[in-house]
DNA sequence: ATGTCAACGTGGACGATGTCCACATAGGAA
DNA sequence: TTCCTATGTGGACATCGTCCACGTTGACAT
């Protein structure tokens, strides 16, 4: 709660006041919390203030989901930070993959209502370079988790002809389980549960890459 | 739009009216669409009038949703319905995971409003057998989903002890998909594309079943 | 047939929200 | 010093969810 009261008629940087106070609402509640004038109620300014820095409250709202983005990058990187030192180039590159997708899960139970901030927002997940979008690293979510496939190509570890659209299929299965981890049949599930279903979400991904399509081409039009 | 108009005082069927207002109200627009107050005049009816069948507006909404979800199941016994004669019990299992996979993206796709309200709503997930959610099989989508695994294992496909959780993962996957291909980077491409990795992710799942773990396990804490 | 009662709708109100318009003010550029 | 533009303010409006008190009605027991 930062009950700001100001003294000067100008703020210095509102804009920044906002966009930390709709953070704080979002952390707490989700996107749907990020209500304009409560923003400008922390910011201690008069809401239509708000319309000098956003359009509007999508605006907003969008500005919080790019930085909440940004977090889940750090997350990502912490993970991979904290990941023990490989054996083989190969091992290096699987636990790149690992890294990635630990550090989303991570964040998705650590931090819930950021975290739907981030993703289930109305177009989170278009411009996936933009740069307002990275962590410290100065990377995205998205190329972190491109950079780590294709390292696991150059590894020899993915066959080259799986790499396209990779990430889309690695990114789905990833984040359909941080869902049901956030509010579906997995929220009340113990901590080491859900990270173990998250460890094999990630083995799951690298093994679908890893075997080639084989017997009979599933038969469908 | 229903813009009904009544001559006696009851109405009839309000809850009824009112879950069918809902249900257009989310079909373009989404969850958020799903107005109290509009559907109430979509049924002709002062908005107090919801509130003695529905105890608030999020009532209104979890019934739109289990609604929906019966839908999607419909979706699904329909992709399977639609699927060529198996040549083995194998494909036959098969082809019933790929069904349910291939429904549940389908409907995504054909109406993503729909489908957010079925699932992007809080507490969607949870009482996953409830028979409110089951489509006119009468099965939920959780259900079409477990019991086409079942039938992974019983033909063979799936080694048993991989069994455990799977649901999960193979929502996870699914899930993922489709919400990237509603209002992800894959809103825009054709339709085929979309329906390429769709069967990508299905393989996945598939492929990441039938492959035992290998090599070291992954260390992490 | 009549009277009673609970289920159902109505009417009006309240506080909250997003957004618009016209106005005030400040602080740097000219 | 003057003036312009970026920045806040004040007040207003429509809409929304929800609450409380009040009519209305049909079914059912007498």
């Amino acid at each position: 709660m930062s009950v700001a009261t100001r003294t000067t008629f100008r703020h210095g940087d509102l804009r920044a006041a906002l966009l930390r106070a709709g953070i704080e609402l979002a952390s707490s509640g989700g996107p749907d919390a990020v209500v304009l004038r409560e923003a400008t109620r922390r910011a201690g300014v008069v809401p239509n203030a708000a319309y000098r820095h956003f359009a509007d409250r999508a605006a907003l709202l969008e500005a919080v989901s790019n930085v909440a983005q940004g977090y889940v990058a750090d997350a990502m990187e912490e993970a991979l930070a904290a990941s023990p030192e490989p054996s083989s180039s190969q091992d290096a590159a699987r636990a790149r993959l690992r890294a990635v997708g630990t550090g989303y899960l991570t964040f998705a139970r650590r931090s819930p209502g950021l975290f739907r901030a981030a993703f289930s927002v109305p177009a989170a997940l278009t411009g996936k370079d933009d740069a307002e979008k990275a962590g410290r690293g100065g990377r995205t979510p998205f190329q972190l988790l491109t950079a780590a496939l294709d390292a696991l190509v150059d590894a020899g570890v993915m066959p080259e002809a799986n790499r396209p659209g990779a990430e889309f299929l690695a990114w789905s299965a990833v984040h359909g389980l941080a869902m049901l981890a956030i509010d579906g049949p997995l929220r009340e599930m113990p901590e080491d549960v859900t990270s173990r279903l998250g460890q094999r979400v990630i083995d799951m991904v690298e093994h679908g890459f890893e075997v080639p399509p084989r017997g009979s081409p599933a038969p469908h039009p």
